[in-house]
DNA sequence: CCTAGATCGTAAGTATACTGTCAATCAACA
DNA sequence: TGTTGATTGACAGTATACTTACGATCTAGG
């Protein structure tokens, strides 16, 4: 027999993964600029930041592969960091498309500065729940980040994306 | 002691909630509008198409309570949604700064047709993993969204919106 | 060498998702 | 009653997050 059609009601949206997903973002991003309202910067530009300091001289194409936000986005990201002075551009010498990032002392002095209140943030996300169950939540969550990798728009290429460092090294 | 300094190194990003939150709800997004591509809905106008149709005649300000969104960015959406001829405005004759929403015959009718759409996507974002994880990881994210409610800048409030419909009924 | 295709940064366009502020309106109290 | 304070919808401003497109540049193939 047919399958019963699903009832048109609000309730079923707060039962739906894709709400929750989206709930959960806005959680978060709360925390974290509550938490680190004393500092100027995002979440987005946060992990801008971070990827830069792990990877001095990448250019943006390839950090926009290494932190999964789109070409795009990361182009007003990086300028608003630059307006802050907390990141440098250089041009490429080998390739005059290229513009190579790097952080700027200011950049440096805020990352290390920050970092207390994004653990806090981190942690007060996840503080509603029992220690065992915010260790399964973060290993679905891994997972499933993982194998839905390809469904993104703008799948993460965390290894892929930095073989022009390195390979001489 | 004192406890270490936690490293400053992109691979703590990728293992932090607040990163895994947003990059599952750039993948649940991206989902949603492949599988409702031929329909001309974003997921959060889908919310608040199924919201209206659940509480006809409810206001602009209500209605971001129920589905958790900011008061001004309703306000675009409900414009984008008028423009599509899906939404309905009336002015409230009690109350002269509210405009009452109701859904159009077409609002009605491609929220019908986009329901079946909608459930695969929903079934899409979980289908790496096995039932019992989705169960558990389902679960888990309705306690945390619950219990960090009051921790968003927009907190859902279902019940309360809704004390102004139904209570002569 | 020289053109075809790929890649880089950028730009314009759309849609969330917030922060404020504001005028109009309403409700409640002195 | 009349004024204070709250609420509603609207607006401006900032920041993601995506789309498509385009010029500049690089790389490979012939």
């Amino acid at each position: 027999m047919p399958s019963k059609p699903p009832p048109i009601t609000i309730d079923a949206v707060y039962a739906a993964p894709g709400y929750l997903f989206r709930r959960m973002q806005q959680i978060a991003v709360s925390i974290f600029m509550e938490e680190c309202k004393t500092f100027d910067l995002t979440p987005v530009q946060y992990a801008a930041l971070i990827a830069i300091h792990t990877h001095p001289g990448i250019d943006a194409t390839r950090l926009s592969a290494v932190i999964a936000f789109d070409r795009s986005t990361l182009g007003s990201v990086i300028e608003r960091l630059q307006a802050k002075d907390f990141v440098e551009r250089r041009p490429a010498l080998e390739d005059k498309r290229i513009k190579l990032l790097y952080l700027t002392k200011s950049g440096a002095a805020i990352l290390r500065d920050i970092i207390p209140a994004v653990e806090r943030a981190q942690a007060r996300m996840l503080e509603p729940l029992k220690p065992a169950d915010r260790k399964a939540l973060m290993g679905l969550l891994v997972q499933l980040v993982d194998l839905n990798n390809e469904a993104s728009r703008v799948p993460l290429r965390a290894d892929d994306a930095l073989e022009h460092l390195g390979k001489t090294g």
